[in-house]
DNA sequence: CGCCGAAAGTTGGCTGGCCAACTTGGCCCG
DNA sequence: CGGGCCAAGTTGGCCAGCCAACTTTCGGCG
C-alpha cells in the first residue's frame, strides 16, 4: 500500500505535488499563507514551470489550494485526501482509519440479468450476472449491506474466493480486473426486511444508500452495487470548485 | 445563463471541450466509441496538442472518456453534467431541471458566532454573524430546509434582500461576493421540531443533509450552511476516478 | 495626507517540439 | 494455422518560451 498515491507514478509532477501536499499538510505555508510563485517552485524542483502547474492542478481539484489570475496561490485546506481505492473498497477505507474491517458473505446467486443490468454492465440481454450481498462491518459491528451485480467475466473469480475474504477488489485486482472509474449516487432510503435482518435495524428505518457503478481503462463495466449504511456511521464528502467539479446534483428518478 | 459552462470564458480549450462534450453528448462517438487522436483533433480545432489536452482534461474529469496510453479515449457516458453553481445555488439548481425554484425566509437573526462558527468562518471569537433560516420549495412544494451562516461582510447584503427573494447567491455576485471552492458533506439526520414543522413530515423522520462550506478566490469562507432534504427529493451523484479524485468518505464525527 | 496611475509580480493560456511508454494489428516464421 | 515479433499509432510527460489578464505595491502628484 503505497504511503502516498502522488508517487505511485515515477512523474515528475507528481512528486511535486507529493512534496507540496505534505509541506501545506504540516503547515509550513500556514493557514491561508501564500504558496511560493510558480517560477520559483520550478527552480526549487529544477523543473519546468509547465510541470509545476501540473502539479499544483492536482492540489487545487483537492481544493487545497486556489488560484487566481494575478496573485500568488492561497493555501485553503490542510485537506484530508483519500485515494480512489479508499473510496472504492470498503476495506481499505476502513483499514486507513485504523478499523478492522469485517465482510461476512450472505449470498451468492447466478442469475441472468434484468432489464437494467443489462443497460448498466453493458451486457447482452439474458447474460448471466453474478450477485453477492454481503454484509460489512467496522470492528465487528455490521454498519453496511452490500449488494453488487458482477458481469461473468468478473463473477467467475468472485465466486471462488472464501466466503469470508474480507476484501474482493484486492483480488479482483490481482486477476486484473482494474477499477478505474466509478459514477456514484447518494441517497436516502429506507429498510427493508433483510435490510433490517441483517443490520439490526427496524424495518423502514433510513439508511444512506450509496450507488456506484464502477468501469475499467476500457470503459467496460466492472461492477454494479448498492450499499447501504446505518445513519451516523458514515458521510460523503466532496470538494468542488469553480475551476474543476466532479460533482452534480440531480433531482431522484425512483430507481 | 450560460447554455454551457465550458463556454464561460474565452479560453480556447473551453471552446474545444464544449464542443466535443456536445458531441459526445449528442451520441456523434457512440457509447463506448473512440475519439479522434488528439493530434487529428488539434488539426481539426487548429489549436495545438497541448490545447486538445487541457480539453480532453476537463472531459476526463468529469467522466466523459477515459485515457489510456497508447489507445484512443473512449467515450464512457452520455454524462449529465452540471455547473459549480448549480451544485451551490438550489435556484439555479432547480431552473436546470425546469422546475420553479421557491423561498421563503422564516427568521434572520445577528448575534455572537459561537466556537464552531468562528473557526468555520475564520473569525475573531465574538464577531456577530448573519443566521438564515429559509424554506425551500420546488412548484411550491417544500423539499428543503436551508441553515446559513454568514460572516458580516455578506450577511450585511443578505438581511437587505426581500424576504421572498427567490435566490441569494445571485445578489450576492451582482455585490462582488464571489463563490468559487465549496466543500460538501452528505449524511443522513433526524428531522428536529422545527424541520418538521416547516417540512411537513414527522419529527425523527429521516433526512438528507448536506453541510457546506464556500470559500471565494482569495481562500475567505463566505458561507456556511446546512441544508436538510426531504428523502426522494434530491440524491447526489459524483464521478471520480484513478485519474483524479474529488470525493472522500469518512466517519462522521458528530457535528 | 490621500488618491491615482504606473510598474512589477503572478497566474492563465497557448504554441511547438521531443521522447518514453504502451497498445494494437499485421507480418513473418516455424 | 498459430505464435511471437516488430512497427505504427497513440497518449503521458516534460521542456522552453511567449503574451495576456489581473493583482498588488509603491511612488508621485494634487
Amino acid at each position: 500500500m503505497p504511503a502516498d498515491p502522488d508517487r505511485a507514478t515515477g512523474a515528475l509532477y507528481r512528486t511535486v505535488a507529493a512534496d507540496l501536499r505534505e509541506a501545506i499538510t504540516a503547515g509550513r505555508y500556514g493557514e491561508a499563507g501564500r504558496l511560493p510563485a510558480e517560477g520559483a517552485l520550478a527552480e526549487r524542483y529544477g523543473v519546468s514551470r509547465g510541470t509545476v502547474r501540473q502539479a499544483l492542478a492536482l492540489l487545487r481539484a483537492d481544493g487545497l489550494v486556489t488560484s487566481r489570475r494575478g496573485t500568488r496561490r492561497v493555501v485553503l485546506g490542510t485537506a484530508r485526501v483519500q485515494s480512489f481505492s479508499e473510496l472504492l473498497s470498503f476495506t481499505h477505507w476502513a483499514r486507513s482509519m485504523g478499523e478492522e474491517p469485517g465482510g461476512r458473505l450472505e449470498s451468492l446467486v447466478r442469475r441472468p440479468a434484468d432489464a437494467t443490468e443489462c443497460e448498466l454492465l453493458r451486457l447482452e440481454p439474458g447474460t448471466e450476472v453474478y450477485v453477492t450481498l454481503r454484509l460489512r462491518t467496522l470492528s465487528g459491528t455490521p454498519v453496511m449491506v452490500e449488494r453488487t451485480v458482477y458481469p461473468p467475466r468478473v463473477g467467475e473469480i468472485v465466486a471462488e474466493l472464501p466466503a469470508d475474504a474480507v476484501s474482493h477488489t484486492e483480488p479482483l485486482r490481482e486477476h486484473g480486473i482494474l477499477f478505474t472509474d466509478a459514477d456514484h449516487t447518494i441517497d436516502v432510503v429506507a429498510a427493508n426486511t433483510e435490510d433490517a435482518r441483517l443490520l439490526g435495524c427496524r424495518r423502514g428505518s433510513p439508511l444512506l444508500r450509496e450507488k456506484r457503478r464502477t468501469t475499467d481503462p476500457t470503459g467496460t463495466p466492472v461492477e454494479w452495487s448498492q450499499d447501504r449504511y446505518l445513519p451516523g456511521t458514515v458521510a460523503f464528502s466532496i470538494h468542488n470548485s469553480l475551476a474543476s467539479s466532479a460533482l452534480s446534483r440531480h433531482a431522484r428518478d425512483g430507481d
